[in-house]
DNA sequence: TGACTGTGGGTTTTT
DNA sequence: CCCACAGTCA
C-alpha cells in the first residue's frame, strides 16, 4: 500500500492490524488521526463496505477533519463512511428508531439552556429551595448520573448517592431526576445524555431485534480520544461488539494523560477495563512526538510525570532545540494582554508567522476579554471560540423554539419560551395554570393548554388561535420544503415583524441572524453537506426540519468554521485539545486560576488540572509561551495569587524567563507557605518590596473571603484584611459616611491603624 | 401585562 | 464584574 509509507512502525503496525479488539495509546504529536484515517482507508482498501465502518469522535471538528483526510486518501469512498460525534450518530439512530422508545422520530434534542429551565419549573413546583437546589449543580448530577447509567430507581437504590445527597442537605435530587425524566419524555425530548442513554436502553432492550440490525451494520468500529468516553458511552460500545462470533472490531485510540473530562463523568477506566474485557487485546504505543521541539516535549514530560496514575510511556522527539519556553511575569491581568500582543507582532515581523499558526489558550473563557482589547489595538484579526455561539443567541434561539413547536408541538421549553412572544396575551399566571394541569392529568403541556379551567375568555381565545397556528405549521412540515416552512414561520409567528420594529444596530444584527438561520435550513435542504452534517450512510439523507434541528442543538461555534480568514485563535485549553499551533500562549498561570480553584482540595482534581496543562503545552510546535499575573481582577475586585504550581514542576533549564523581576521559581519560593495551598487560614508575615499589592493571607483564605457591611464593624469584633490579615477592631468612630475604625492588626508592627470603612472590605470572623 | 430597576449571587471545562 | 431574577411602577 504505497500511502503506507510516511508511517513509522509502529504506525504502520497499528494500521494494519488483524481483526479483534485493538487500543492504541497515542501520546501528543504521535500522528493519533493518521493512524485512525489510515486504518479505515486501509480497511476499504481490504474490501471492507465504507458502509460497515463507524467512526466516533467527540467534536464535530474532529470528525470532519478525518472525513476530509480519508477522503482525500481513499476519494468519495469516504463519504459513506459513518464518521461522527457520539451525539450525532446516536441521534441518528433514535431519530429512525424513536417509535420503539414511545417518543416521536421528530424528538426535541434539550440543549443546557432547556435542560436548566425546565429543571428550575420543577424545582419551583415542589417547592424546593432554589438556592439549596442550585440548577446547575442538579444539572450535573442528574448528568453525571446518566453518564453512569443510573436512572432514578438505580439512583434511590444506590446507597452511596444518596447518602451523598442527604450530607448536602439535597435528599430530594432523585425525585427532581424522576420527574425530568418525566418531563422530558411527555415533552417529546432527550437531552445530550440521553442520546447515550436511550440508544443503550433501545440496545439492552432490544425491540424488534433491533440490536442485531446494528450489529451487523456496524462491522468495524472505531473510537477517537477514547479517554473521554464515559461508563455508559463504553457500554453502548460494548453492546455493539460482545456477543457470539463478533470479531470484537473496535479499534480505539486515546492518551490517558490528555484526559480532561472527568468533569462530566468520563474515566480512563475505560482503557483499563477495556483491556480486562478483551484479554487478547493488541495494543500499540505511539511514543514519538513529531509536533514540538525538544524544550517542550521535556517540559510535558517533566510536568505529566506529578501525576501518579498513568499508563507508562515515553514522548521523545528528535526535532532540533530552538527556542526555550518564554515566561512572562506580569503585574496586572492588563499587563499581560498586552505584553502578549506585543510579543505576538514581535513574533510576525521576525519569523512571519500567519496569524492561523497563532493561539492564546487560558482556563477560563472569561479570560478573553482582555487580549480581545490588546488584539484589537495592535490591529491583530482574531476569532474567539466558545462562549456564546450563533445557535445560543436570543433571536435565534426563539425562531428555533418556534420551528421546533411547529415539529413537534409537546416540546415544552421550546412553547414556554414563544408562546408569548411576541406577546399574546398569555400571561405568566396563565402559564403556570397550564402546567399544573398538564402535572395533574400527566400529560404534555400542549395538551394541558385546552383543558385549563378559569382563565379569561380572552387568553383561552389567544391559547386557542396559537394552537391552530402550530397545527398548521405542523401539517407543513411533512409537506412543505423545509427552508420555505421557515420563512413562513418566521413570518408568521410575528417575529420577524417585531424584530425589524427595531431599528437599532443590535435590532438589526438580529434580522441578520434569523434571516442566515433560514439560508443555513436552505443550505441543508439543498444538499451542500454542511459542516453539521457529517455521519455519511447508505440510506437518503434526512432533508426534514426535524432532522436539522437535531442537527443543531449538538453544533458549537467551533463548528461553523469560516476558516476563510487568517485570524489569531482565543480560545479555553479544554477546547485546543487535538489542535496545534506554531506559535502558542497558555495564559493565567496562577494558582486558584490554573489549576481551577474548584479542583485545589481533591487530588483527582488537580491530576486532571495537570493533565490539562500538558494538553495545553502540546499544542505548541515551536514557540511557547506561559505567562502569569500578580494581580488579576476577579469577581469585580483586584485579587492576587502565586504563579501556578504547575510552572515549579518544569525545570528551569527549559525557561528563558522575560521581563519582571526574578523567575517564576524565587516568586514561587517567597511565598512557599501560600503556594502550596494547604494552609487554609494561614497569614504570612507582611512582605514589602514585592508589587503594589501584597497580600499576607493565604490564598485558599483569600478564596473564602466575604467582605461584611460596614455596620458589622463595631468595637471589640475580630476582623480579616485581604492586606493586612487578622485584627481586632477598637474603636469606631466618625459620620455615619465617613466611619473610621481603630484596628490593631495581629501580624503589624505598628500598635492601631486607621482605617476608612467606606473603602476597605473587611470580613468579620467573631463578634 | 410589560418594562425597568435594583439587588443579590455566582463565577471550570462541553456534546 | 456580569448575569439572572424579583419586585415595582407605568
Amino acid at each position: 500500500m504505497d500511502f503506507l509509507t510516511g508511517l513509522n512502525d509502529v504506525q504502520k503496525a497499528a494500521v494494519t492490524a488483524a481483526d479483534g479488539p485493538t487500543l492504541v495509546i497515542a501520546g501528543p504529536g504521535s500522528g493519533k488521526t493518521r493512524v485512525l484515517t489510515y486504518r479505515i482507508a486501509w480497511l476499504l482498501q481490504q474490501g471492507v463496505a465504507p458502509d460497515q465502518i463507524l467512526t466516533l469522535t467527540f467534536t464535530n471538528k474532529a470528525a470532519k477533519e478525518m472525513k476530509e483526510r480519508i477522503s482525500h486518501v481513499m476519494g468519495n469512498a469516504a463519504n459513506r463512511v459513518w464518521a461522527g460525534t457520539f451525539h450525532s450518530i446516536f441521534a441518528r439512530i433514535l431519530r429512525a428508531e424513536a417509535s420503539k422508545l414511545g417518543f416521536p422520530a421528530t424528538f426535541t434534542v434539550y440543549d443546557t439552556d432547556d435542560s436548566s429551565s425546565l429543571l428550575r419549573s420543577i424545582i419551583q413546583e415542589m417547592q424546593l429551595d432554589p438556592q439549596v437546589y442550585n440548577v446547575g449543580a442538579v444539572r450535573s448530577r442528574i448528568s453525571l448520573a446518566k453518564s453512569n447509567l443510573m436512572t432514578p430507581q438505580v439512583y434511590r437504590s444506590n446507597e452511596e448517592w444518596m447518602t451523598q445527597d442527604r450530607q448536602q442537605k439535597k435528599p430530594f435530587i432523585v425525585d427532581i431526576y424522576e420527574k425530568y425524566m418525566q418531563r422530558c419524555k411527555l415533552a417529546g425530548a432527550m437531552d445530550f445524555d440521553d442520546l447515550l442513554l436511550q440508544l443503550f436502553r433501545l440496545l439492552r432492550d432490544n425491540p424488534d431485534n433491533v440490536l442485531e440490525k446494528y450489529r451487523k451494520k456496524f462491522q468495524y468500529i472505531h473510537v477517537d480520544e477514547f479517554q473521554d468516553t464515559n461508563f455508559l458511552q463504553y457500554a453502548i460500545l460494548r453492546r455493539l461488539i460482545k456477543y457470539d462470533g463478533s470479531k470484537e472490531n473496535l479499534f480505539v485510540v486515546g492518551d490517558d494523560a490528555q484526559s480532561i473530562y472527568a468533569f462530566r463523568g468520563a474515566t480512563i477506566d475505560n482503557i483499563i477495563d477495556f483491556e480486562r474485557d478483551y484479554p487478547d487485546l493488541k495494543v500499540y504505543k505511539l511514543e514519538q512526538n513529531y509536533r514540538s521541539t525538544h524544550h517542550i516535549v521535556a517540559a510535558a514530560n517533566q510536568v505529566i510525570s506529578h501525576n501518579k496514575k498513568q499508563l507508562q510511556k515515553t514522548i521523545w522527539t528528535d526535532k532540533n532545540e530552538r527556542q526555550k519556553i518564554k515566561l512572562l511575569k506580569c503585574l496586572t491581568d492588563d499587563e499581560e494582554a498586552k505584553r502578549v500582543a506585543d510579543l505576538i507582532l514581535e513574533y510576525k515581523n521576525r519569523y512571519h508567522i500567519p496569524n492561523q499558526e497563532i493561539a492564546i489558550l487560558y482556563r477560563t473563557n472569561a479570560q478573553s476579554r482582555k487580549f480581545e482589547e490588546y488584539l484589537r489595538r495592535q490591529n491583530l484579526a482574531y476569532r474567539v471560540f466558545g462562549g456564546m455561539s450563533f445557535y445560543q443567541r436570543k433571536e435565534v434561539k426563539d425562531l428555533v423554539a418556534y420551528l421546533r413547536i411547529a415539529v413537534n408541538p409537546i416540546d415544552e421549553e421550546a412553547m414556554r419560551r414563544v408562546i408569548n412572544y411576541p406577546t399574546r396575551g398569555i400571561s405568566d399566571s396563565t402559564l403556570q395554570k397550564i402546567g399544573k394541569v398538564a402535572n395533574q392529568l400527566n400529560c404534555s403541556f400542549w395538551d394541558a393548554m385546552t383543558q385549563v379551567p378559569d382563565i379569561t375568555d380572552r387568553a383561552k381565545k389567544s391559547i386557542a388561535a396559537f394552537r391552530t397556528l402550530v397545527l398548521k405549521w405542523q401539517e407543513q412540515t411533512t409537506k412543505a420544503n423545509a427552508s420555505q416552512l421557515a420563512t413562513d414561520i418566521l413570518r408568521q409567528s410575528g417575529l420577524f415583524d417585531t424584530l425589524k420594529a427595531d431599528t437599532s444596530p443590535e435590532g438589526q444584527s438580529k434580522v441578520e441572524n434569523v434571516v442566515s438561520v433560514i439560508d443555513a435550513i436552505a443550505e441543508f435542504v439543498n444538499g451542500e453537506v454542511p459542516a453539521a452534517e457529517i455521519a455519511g450512510a447508505d440510506e437518503v439523507q434526512d432533508k426534514s426540519l426535524a432532522a436539522y434541528l437535531q442537527t443543531v442543538t449538538l453544533l458549537t461555534d467551533a463548528d461553523d468554521n469560516k476558516q476563510d480568514t487568517d485570524r489569531i485563535t482565543l480560545m479555553s485549553v479544554h477546547s485546543a485539545k487535538g489542535l496545534e499551533y506554531q506559535c502558542l500562549f497558555v495564559t493565567g498561570m496562577e494558582e486558584q486560576l490554573f489549576p481551577s480553584f474548584m479542583s485545589s482540595e481533591d487530588p483527582n482534581g488537580l491530576d486532571e488540572e495537570r493533565r490539562l496543562f500538558y494538553v495545553a503545552i502540546t499544542r505548541a510546535k515551536e514557540l511557547l509561551t506561559l505567562t502569569y499575573c500578580q494581580n488579576r481582577y476577579r469577581y469585580g475586585q483586584i485579587r492576587s495569587f502565586p504563579p501556578s504550581r504547575f510552572l515549579e514542576e518544569i525545570g528551569p533549564e527549559h525557561f528563558e524567563i522575560s521581563g519582571g523581576f526574578g523567575s517564576a521559581r524565587n516568586a514561587g519560593r517567597e511565598q512557599e507557605v501560600v503556594s502550596n495551598g494547604a494552609r487554609v487560614s494561614g497569614v504570612t508575615p507582611v512582605r514589602r518590596n514585592n508589587g503594589p499589592i501584597q497580600s499576607t493571607v493565604s490564598a485558599a483564605a483569600q478564596a473564602a473571603f466575604s467582605a461584611s457591611p460596614a455596620e458589622a464593624i463595631v468595637a471589640g469584633v475580630t476582623v480579616l484584611h485581604l492586606k493586612f490579615g487578622k485584627g481586632t477592631v477598637l474603636s469606631v468612630e466618625g459620620p455615619k459616611d465617613g466611619k473610621i475604625a481603630a484596628i490593631q492588626f495581629e501580624q503589624d508592627d505598628v500598635p492601631e491603624r486607621r482605617i476608612v470603612l467606606k473603602f476597605a472590605k473587611l470580613q468579620v470572623l467573631e463578634s
